[in-house]
DNA sequence: ACGGAATATTTCAACCTTGAAATTTCATAC
DNA sequence: GTATGAAATTTCAAGGTTGAAATATTCCGT
């Protein structure tokens, strides 16, 4: 559950689009992640997070550190050896300690987990062309411009 | 963690845009669902979750069932349960058992649960306008309808 | 009235998530 | 070379999340 599902007071002008925006562009996608999340399930019983990890490793042929997955999935360093751990139990990835540090491990995918992501990745392509159907094209370019820029210009604020 | 984090493989045409759509929608509100928990803990001790069932408690004065929460607010009943029991170990909530009906309880929020969520309320409507400062309102008001006409279209698919 | 279906809720296991503390290893100043 | 701090990772507690199973109550056809 995310907060601004509800709209709730609005005292001050120009804020009302943005708090609208807010918790329209939240339940989009919440019901888009609810979608994938029952079907990964459904049809390879896995997850969303598991798959993040798995697709992030894919472009990543050498391997990548737990922080650099961290880093690029935007979760806690805790979050993925958690994660990582399960797809290691799977077959799917592999920890391996370097000679170099030896306080890192670079993580891979196996040949297992290479095909099954590909099997994955080529449903998953589909799922979201289905549900974000109702989107042509020149507006999917348009709101993914505006998203684009639309970054972290706040972190680092107080 | 959330699916699609990362662009994969797109072998399908039109489908580019939305896979890219749905990258940047999905970063979007990861980073200010990140931000606004941060700032909830911070200055409320509190959650986005807890905020959400208060803020619809706060427009449903007469209170709603357990079921109506989840419903509304797209969770699960066994979550609701949870969220709730704590705010009710805080005093911001209570749970009445009804005489009509046995099986359902009326849940509120109590006098202390309304002072809180109004100080919260205010600050947050304040962050999200802070969060999303960078969008214009117009822009706002183009982005809000693109994402309101898109609503599960696909719900009862197989 | 009875039994079975439907409804509202809770419980539970498994997983995800964070932030903070603990561990291990490395780098550097001295 | 030693201590001190930085860096990478794991561990841990607390909470969020789901879906399925279990409970309790109501509804309804007969």
């Amino acid at each position: 559950m995310v907060s601004g599902l509800v709209a709730t007071i609005d005292h001050r002008s120009g804020n009302k689009e943005r708090l609208l925006l807010w918790i329209r562009l939240l339940r989009a996608s919440r019901m888009i992640e609810s979608e994938l999340r029952e079907r990964l399930k459904r049809d390879f019983n896995s997850t969303l997070p598991r798959f993040d990890v798995m697709a992030a490793l894919f472009r990543a042929p050498e391997g990548m550190l737990m922080s650099d997955l961290s880093r690029f999935l935007l979760v806690s360093n805790g979050n993925v050896t958690g994660i990582v751990d399960r797809l290691v139990s799977d077959g799917f990835v592999s920890r391996a300690r370097r000679d170099g540090d030896r306080r890192t491990s670079i993580v891979t995918l196996t040949e297992q987990g290479r095909d099954e992501f590909q099997r994955m990745a080529r449903v998953h392509e589909d799922w979201i062309g289905d549900l974000l159907g109702d989107v042509d094209e020149a507006d999917a370019k348009r709101l993914s411009t505006m998203l684009k820029s639309f970054r972290s210009n706040w972190e680092g604020e107080t």
